[in-house]
RNA sequence: GCCGGUGUAGCUCAGGUGGUUAGAGCGGCGGUCUCAUAAUCCGCAGGUCGUAGGUUCGAGUCCUACCGCCGGCACCA
């Protein structure tokens, strides 16, 4: 039986890190259970290559953007496989495959009448490539708070609005449709307020696909992007995927667009999107600006990157976000890992060794070892299930009450003792056997997350079938055999030093993240920056993170604005808005003028009251919330789009002007 | 503002359909064995189960309101 699993393809806007590796990672896991349990497993990821960002990071490297998209295609392909993550397919949208899939998918789509051709003005984020319907001349995009362009451009749309109902029908029938719950609420939510239909190709972009018969237009990344899914196994029968692993961030683009997608083409949709939470580094959310990314390559050598593996799914329920520090890794290693697991493989391997030569000895006939037994075939129920669940974390602590069972099993029998009193052979026997029998059965459930270190431990015990060809329908109390010599014992989770641990992971990691900014160019580990419209390249000469200058303007275009000095009498919360503010300010003029603000959120309205700003005076008034705004407050927009608002190191009289 | 989630020992979290003294792991403290990776094992930690009401013979466990945090939508510089 077979089983497709995927996980997203990644943008070549960033060298792979922490959360690329989360994902795949547990996919990973999941195709080596899926194994286990007798299924023909499939787990393709890719390279998401097209876009004016990468167009752009390219030029900047001097490159073509093929050359470009290829060199960090590369560098994730490398990680995966230094990772040991058993990707079957990797895709890249470049790929001529891949391009001919997803113009096929767009003829299907167009002959079933879900594809017109239709014109849109308005505001467009270049930096997202996105259209943002709301917006007005000069907005915000809502993504990523840069300021947007007006446009006007013919394109595609998909017909998206016509796929509500179905939508909603299939999240209903389905519920197992987008996990977990959570998500299926939002989800259901957000399409119940009705779609608005897609447009899915541009004409501003050239690195994309070409769409059949326009020779200046490409696709939407989305529209191509998804499509990997199926480009990825074409000429095979796996289509549906069974399972679509993701992070919680592209929620909408798969459980929305990607069935939309596929519904008009007529095609079987995926049986399953599971979105996972994100991975927050000291409760922070990772991001290039602050500098706080983790990569997992550095991780690997210092502890293994079953360590890696184990923590991450130990430590952070599966779904819900989760914190990663390097404390919390390695003190996870040192208890769980070195104490529990390696532990007892250790002592039982030993005492085999010393009391038996090696040989596994007869499990006999112990009336002690029973509870032992019962405990082992109840794990060897609830692990799967957890498995199947997304439980990791819930699976993980099941096995670990079976290390401790045995633990304390060990300590009761004593089996030092017993050792000592020939009359007692078989009893220590039965001990002896029943500790290695809990190690079998554990190595052999830990396979899917523990891999190498499964190995490892595998083959100290002796076992001759290979362990990535057990099946858990054939684990059973009682299946380790008499009489096996086991290998040689050797420390699979040295004990480490926590705080010269941490140290040297520290170091790995600036050692890493300095190789990968070599690599692509220290400007280009950080989001591109929006590039001005027609200003040519003036996003080049900003450093990471900052936003490229607006296309360059006349002294008459600044004369038209008028800046002025002002004083805030009153703030009030706007109602029915969290981020709005309603300000009474004095510009010197007759009355005071009334300001609606987004500024709710960084700012309480009594730190205002009194405080000189900076206002637009002769902005068109506009209408926010029922309110009439007649100006805007000027601020800085800090990265998240929170503002700081402009003022003065000396006293300036309310009405100046700001030249 | 609407919708969803969440708030339980220092930390991470369990606690279907309400019922004896609220649990686990980690950390911490004390003790123990010696097969083992200064590991294991045993004992201790006395937490108003966010707050205030309510339903009930009885509520972390159901209801209401409020507070905090997270997310989606709305909204937004």
């Amino acid at each position: 039986m077979k089983y497709y699993l995927t996980v997203p393809i990644y943008y070549v806007n960033a060298a792979p890190h922490i959360g690329h590796f989360y994902t795949t990672m547990a996919a990973d896991v999941l195709k080596r259970f899926k194994i286990m349990q007798g299924y023909d497993v499939v787990l393709t990821t890719g390279s998401d290559e097209h876009g004016q960002n990468v167009e752009r990071a390219a030029r900047l490297l001097g490159k073509t953007p093929e050359e470009y998209a290829t060199l960090i295609s590369q560098e994730f392909r490398e990680t995966w496989q230094k990772t040991g993550l058993l990707v079957d397919r990797f895709m890249r949208t470049s790929d001529p495959q891949h391009h001919a899939k997803v113009r096929w998918l767009f003829e299907r789509c167009r002959e079933n009448g879900y594809i017109e051709k239709g014109s849109y003005t308005g505001q467009y984020c270049f930096n997202c490539e996105l259209y943002v319907n709301e917006a007005q001349a000069g907005d915000p995009c809502p993504d990523c708070g840069r300021t947007t362009e007006t446009v006007t451009e013919e394109n595609y749309f998909f017909k998206l609005s016509a796929f509500q109902d179905r939508l909603l029908r299939l999240y209903e029938e389905q519920p197992q449709f987008i996990q977990p719950e959570i998500r299926r609420n939002e989800v259901i939510s957000f399409v119940r307020q009705g779609l608005r239909d897609l447009s899915i190709t541009r004409t501003s972009i050239k690195w994309g696909i070409p769409v059949p018969v326009e020779g200046h237009h490409v696709f939407y990344v989305w529209f191509d992007a998804l499509i990997t899914y199926m480009s990825a196994v074409e000429g095979s029968d796996l289509w549906p995927a069974d399972l679509h692993l993701i992070g919680k961030e592209i929620v909408r683009f798969h459980a929305v667009y990607w069935p939309a997608f596929l519904m008009a083409a007529g095609l079987p949709l995926p049986k399953q999107i599971f979105a996972h939470g994100w991975l927050l580094f000291d409760g922070m959310k990772m991001s290039k600006t602050r500098g706080n990314i983790v990569r997992a390559t550095p991780i690997q050598q210092a502890m293994g990157i079953d360590a890696l593996r184990y923590y991450l799914l130990r430590e952070v329920p599966f779904g819900a976000d989760g914190n990663f520090t390097y404390e919390a890794l390695v003190s996870r290693y040192n208890a769980d890992l070195a104490n529990g697991l390696g532990n007892l493989v250790s002592r039982t391997l030993s005492m085999i060794q010393q009391y038996r030569q090696g040989i596994i000895p007869g499990a006999g006939q112990e009336p002690s070892c029973e509870p032992v037994a019962a405990k082992a075939r109840e794990v060897l129920a609830s692990y799967p299930a957890s498995m199947e669940a997304f439980e990791f974390s819930r699976a993980l602590e099941s096995v670990w009450q079976l290390l401790a069972t045995a633990d304390k099993f060990i300590v009761t029998q004593a089996p030092w003792t017993l050792a000592k009193n020939p009359e007692a052979s078989s009893k220590l026997e039965a001990t002896l056997y029943t500790a290695a029998e809990v190690v079998r059965l554990v190595t052999a459930l830990l396979y899917p997350i523990l891999p190498h270190s499964a190995a490892k431990i595998w083959s100290q015990l002796g076992m001759t079938t290979p362990i990535d060809q057990v099946r858990l329908g054939d684990l059973a109390w009682g299946g380790l055999p008499p009489g096996q010599k086991i290998g040689k014992p050797e420390g699979v989770f040295p004990r480490l030093d926590p705080k010269a641990t941490v140290a040297r992971l520290l170091d790995l990691e600036e050692a890493e993240r300095e190789r990968q900014d070599a690599l692509v160019g220290k400007k280009l580990v950080a989001k591109t920056p929006a590039a001005a419209p027609e200003g040519g390249d003036r996003g080049a000469g900003m450093r990471e993170g900052v936003a490229p200058i607006a296309p360059e303007i006349t002294i008459d275009d600044f004369a038209k604005v008028d800046l002025r000095v002002a004083r805030v009498l009153d703030a009030q919360p706007v109602a029915g808005a969290d981020k709005l503010l309603q300000l009474q300010v004095d510009l010197g003029e007759a009355q005071p003028r009334t300001i609606v603000a987004g500024i709710a959120l960084a700012y309480k309205p009594e730190q205002l009251v009194g405080r000189k700003v900076v206002i637009v005076a002769n902005l068109a008034p506009r209408k926010l919330r029922g309110l009439v705004s007649q100006g805007m407050i000027v601020a800085a927009s800090l990265e998240g789009g929170q503002p700081v608002l402009a003022g003065f190191l000396e006293d300036v009289p309310v009405g100046a002007r700001l030249k």
